[in-house]
DNA sequence: TAGATTGTTAATCGATTAACAATC
DNA sequence: TAGATTGTTAATCGATTAACAATC
């Protein structure tokens, strides 16, 4: 017997171009916006209306010849592919300026995937409240995201501290990292990890922005 | 009279690859270490070596067939392609939550690279210095980007604000952007725009730790 | 020298773009 | 209906990987 879903692989920019597509939507509907066209969705965000076809069709919405695509719909069927059926609870760990900053940042923003518990090793962090969530020990981290089901991590520690708490997470059963630590980290195949590293995306504006100035100082 | 360089295009991901490769021979060159071939540094970051000689050919440097590469010299190498000649003062604006934590984490990491002035519209915080570094009130953007020659910016506005903000920078002449607000921004084709979409990421994560805990799960 | 690694080209892979019949 | 847009396949593009002669 074989799948019973077609299991098409969707690329990591599919996904990542979903996700903001969802939000572009959300606000237009906000706005009072019924329908869309791939078209002034490009335009939006400097994309190719072929391209957001094709990503759309992931989602498994069709839209119309004659009007586009319902956005009330479409934003459905993207939450439908894209979330998860149940509550996705989020780890942070390293409750410093960034941690902080971040735990700010989610503060209700997504109820369906939002920071439920933090991390530190600071005794004055610890037990604390900040922005809404309950700031533990690093030594209950293991024993916190089974019993809350926590599926998803945030790093933001120091870098000499990174692999060793990465390590931890996975043993507690995070199978998705989310980090901040500009170094890269080495966990088992089972576990997917997205790096924002700001130090390599600054460097990069700095080079390309040097270029492109340049680009102009040549006419 | 043509071009003296070759000026070879380099792709945004080697660029952001030569930014992690200096910053772990930094690491290793405090550790002592002398000399590395390309395949010690692929295990390092999970790549290929043949990547990364790719990625080094285009610093024009040469490493040794029996001594890898000299790391003392590869790291300067990669500093001369990648830095510019001068210093490249940053200009951040939004001095919230993400704001201070950004400058805190950039806070003497990079002096060639250092933000040199911060702006917010907040009577409270123009003219506190906060992390080494001044706050002035937005009206004063331009007038402080060219007294200091500031070249990049750092965005850390709410949404609303991102795409009036953005356009001030440009105008002011920053020719790269690193974008935290999670919006496209709309600019003219000689400014370099990187994102830092965290909602973005934060979905990505959630939804590909599902699938790769989904794939433990069929063994 | 022998042998592992390098620089560099050719083959592969995957994602984007172009094209177009189907559709409302 | 006529016509613009859709879903979907084919062509293109670019980046990664494999391969291998040159090299220390």
């Amino acid at each position: 017997m074989s799948s019973q879903k077609p299991k098409v692989v969707i690329s990591e920019r599919t996904i990542g171009r979903l996700s903001l597509y969802r939000r572009l939507l959300n606000d237009l509907q906000a706005q009072g916006e019924r329908n869309i066209y791939s078209h002034e969705l490009a335009a939006m965000i400097g994309g190719t209306a072929a391209q957001i076809r094709r990503d759309l069709m992931a989602v498994g919405y069709s839209g119309s010849p004659t009007h586009g695509y319902d956005i009330r719909e479409l934003v459905l069927s993207i939450g439908n592919f894209l979330d998860a059926p149940h509550m996705q609870g989020v780890a942070l760990v390293g409750v410093g300026n960034l941690g902080r900053a971040i735990m700010a940042f989610f503060s209700g923003r997504r109820p369906r995937l939002a920071i439920a518990a933090a991390f530190d090793n600071d005794p004055y962090k610890i037990n604390r409240v900040i922005h809404g969530c309950r700031c533990y020990g690093i030594e209950d981290l293991s024993r916190i995201v089974q019993e809350q089901g926590l599926e998803v991590g945030i790093l933001c520690v120091p870098s000499q501290a990174a692999q060793d708490v990465a390590e931890r997470l996975v043993r507690a059963g995070i199978r998705g990292i989310l980090n901040f630590a500009p170094i890269p980290l080495r966990v088992p195949a089972n576990v997917y990890v997205e790096d924002i590293d700001m130090t390599m995306s600054l460097e990069k504006v700095a080079y390309f922005g040097r270029q492109h100035a340049n680009k102009e100082g040549l006419k």
